[in-house]
DNA sequence: AACTTTGTCAACCGCGAGTGT
DNA sequence: GACACTCGCGGTTGACAAAGT
């Protein structure tokens, strides 16, 4: 059962007693004109003014996830579940960050969705290729909570916990920030703005596995509300690249082994990369704690944009 | 047809962070 | 610093519908 309501949902200023629950077509038609005719504001005094019955907290949740009129109907598109796959890969749970980057999609929906679908999903596949490739542990659990183990390389459990940043919120921003001053956004970037945060975490097998991003694309294009479906270039497996704006030096960030190795070398040119840019290790002793995050976040001063990094 | 199980989804809940007084 | 308030997030719940028995 759930407990009494919420201390934020009972106004102590108010003695009108607050609904709960399902939304009705009369609720929702009064706030979608007060938010339409008003704009955003407290959502106390919007539920308020409204003239609903419902806390404000209530009122914010409707319009967010129900109400909004740029919210996309429908199911899922196959691109958008690769997509949500491949972010929750690098950011886990973190539903609002995933959505910020399916346009149209709220975080509930996405959560919900992968609870109720992809988490099945991904889950079985991981069972499946693991089972048949491997002689692990009877657990199989989500790939991004744990280590994977395949042709003696062990990858870092967590990319994203380990990092303690994001990388894809940086992304977003700088790709923005680049796309607001260029002429078109349909053009190829300048490379150096291309940013990658991504891993495999089945570096060696398991290719039919959703998680198995080998030779995806780079799903970056102009940040929030231009789409993330960028062909920005291809990488191998195990790839994990970071490329910040023109004038930034990827010294500042070290690279997964395979990252612009020699076999990449036309696009380390392309990139306009030198050898001492890019630090090679063997991804034995790959550690995330290693990235040089204090030079990264001096180099984002010049975009003052860019703060949704999360330090955590 | 009646009942049970399972899946989906909207909404609630509690918490932490930020801000103003 | 303490407090009140708001906002946003992620986990969880419960209602409902569909599928299965």
């Amino acid at each position: 059962m759930r407990k009494p309501e919420d201390k934020a949902c009972n106004n102590n200023n108010s003695k009108v007693k607050l609904r709960k629950g399902l939304w009705s077509p009369e609720e929702d038609e009064k706030l979608m004109k007060y938010m339409l005719s008003n704009g955003q504001g407290c959502w106390t005094d919007i539920a308020r003014n409204a003239g609903l019955q419902r806390c404000g907290k209530s009122c914010r949740l409707r319009w967010i996830n129900y109400l909004r009129p740029d919210l996309k109907r429908g199911a899922f598109c196959p691109q958008e579940e690769e997509l949500i796959i491949h972010l929750h890969s690098i950011l886990s749970n973190r539903w609002s960050q995933i959505a910020a980057r399916l346009p149209g999609r709220t975080d509930n929906e996405i959560k919900n969705f992968w609870n109720s679908t992809l988490k099945k999903r991904t889950k079985t596949a991981t069972t499946n290729s693991t089972s048949s490739s491997l002689n692990n542990s009877d657990s199989t659990p989500e790939p991004t909570r744990d280590h994977v183990t395949g042709g003696g390389t062990m990858f870092p459990a967590t990319l994203h916990e380990n990092l303690d940043i994001d990388i894809m919120a940086a992304t977003s921003s700088l790709c923005r920030d680049s796309s607001s001053s260029s002429s078109s956004s349909t053009s190829m970037p300048h490379p150096s703005m291309l940013t990658v945060a991504r891993f495999d975490p089945f570096p060696h097998h398991q290719h039919n596995n959703p998680y198995d991003m080998s030779g995806a694309h780079f799903p970056f294009h102009g940040g929030i509300g231009e789409g993330l479906y960028g062909n920005y270039g291809i990488l191998e497996h195990g790839e994990l690249g970071l490329c910040i704006e023109d004038n930034m030096n990827i010294g500042n960030m070290r690279s997964y082994d395979s990252c612009f190795n020699n076999t990449d070398e036309n696009q380390r040119d392309m990139f306009g990369l030198e050898d001492n840019d890019i630090h090679h290790w063997n991804g034995d002793n790959l550690r995330m704690g290693e990235w040089d995050f204090e030079g990264l976040m001096g180099n984002l001063s010049p975009f003052p944009n860019s703060l949704d990094f999360q330090l955590q």
